[in-house]
DNA sequence: AACTATTTATAAGA
DNA sequence: TTCTTATAAATAGTT
């Protein structure tokens, strides 16, 4: 429709191309917008120029669109595509539904991790100083000697150390700030 | 064009409406087919007609320009779309490079969370009796007194307790097997 | 971007 | 649904 009829291979002028793809799109849209009006229809079109730049157009809206197709055809492809590849059916299309699904998965074992954490840290918290105070009323003492024992030994290895830190800060002094210790 | 040029409105006759439509449609797909041949263009169109069924065309195939366009057109829409209510922008289209985002932030977030975890549960089963071990060569001097004092505390604590409980034992012993110590 | 000779799409009818 | 055809609409090449 034009002043000589094309053959319909790409057009090869870049200039030529991207004039054409302009003056089509506007048609197609026209036509898109005609349909969807004269037959109160839902649509939408995704078109990428040459040159990579997206155009879309939707009615009522081309989200709209796109989530009521993702919603009900997940399974059904009524499509007219110009697929070669038929391979890897079931893998291409992201489908929603199932993002969705593992989207509330990935939720709920981040909520039972934090809460798995949190228990642990709440016995980690008591665990710590608390282990210097609670406790200690509901031993038996037999329970209380042996946890004598054992302060007394902390007590003495607490000395030791103690006393050989000491000792080193002592040489750190008579050496003056210059040395450091390792 | 046609033997009438007729109302940009919607056909008001059923069967009217659903010949139309089938007639646009082909000729909408036949349209979008030569623009894609023509200007070596991707493209997507999905119809739903208006008895509810979807109809798509795609080159190379509608899940590439619909990931395409998910993955490229977040943020820029270039679109000439028939919204009437602009109102809530951005909450509408799904947008896979933000879910994407979303679920790798998820999925990091589990992994710090499960680490976390694993360090408390290691740091709770050593911390028992190990308290009174390992910990003590890697302290400050100041965190060795602060230390000290703490036991000191214990150590008088549990004195008292000791001193307590031999004295009920004691009464218990005086009173014979009868009475019940609280 | 505008023009226009031609081609193409399609409304109505069968 | 498909075919026919008079007519409306789209557009290739030009300016």
């Amino acid at each position: 429709m034009g002043r000589k009829k094309i053959k319909m291979e790409m057009v090869q002028d870049m200039n030529t191309r991207q004039v054409t793809f302009s003056k089509r799109r506007t048609g197609l849209f026209k036509k898109a917008s005609e349909l969807a009006t004269l037959c109160n229809a839902e649509l939408g079109i995704v078109v990428f120029s040459p040159g990579g730049k997206p155009y879309s157009y939707g009615k009522p809206n081309l989200d709209a669109v796109t989530e009521r197709f993702m919603r009900e055809c997940d399974d059904d492809s009524d499509s007219g595509d110009d697929e070669e590849e038929e391979e890897e059916r079931g893998k291409s299309r992201p489908k929603m539904k199932k993002v969705n699904e593992r989207l509330d998965c990935l939720k709920r074992e981040i909520e039972a991790e934090k809460k798995r954490g949190e228990e642990r840290q709440a016995k980690l918290e008591s665990a710590g100083d608390e282990r210097f105070e609670k406790p200690i009323e509901k031993l038996t003492i037999d329970e209380l000697k042996e946890y004598m024992d054992k302060l007394e030994a902390v007590h003495g290895r607490i000395q030791g150390q103690a006393n050989k830190m000491q000792a080193s800060s002592c040489l750190v002094f008579l050496s003056g700030d210059k040395a450091s210790v390792e």
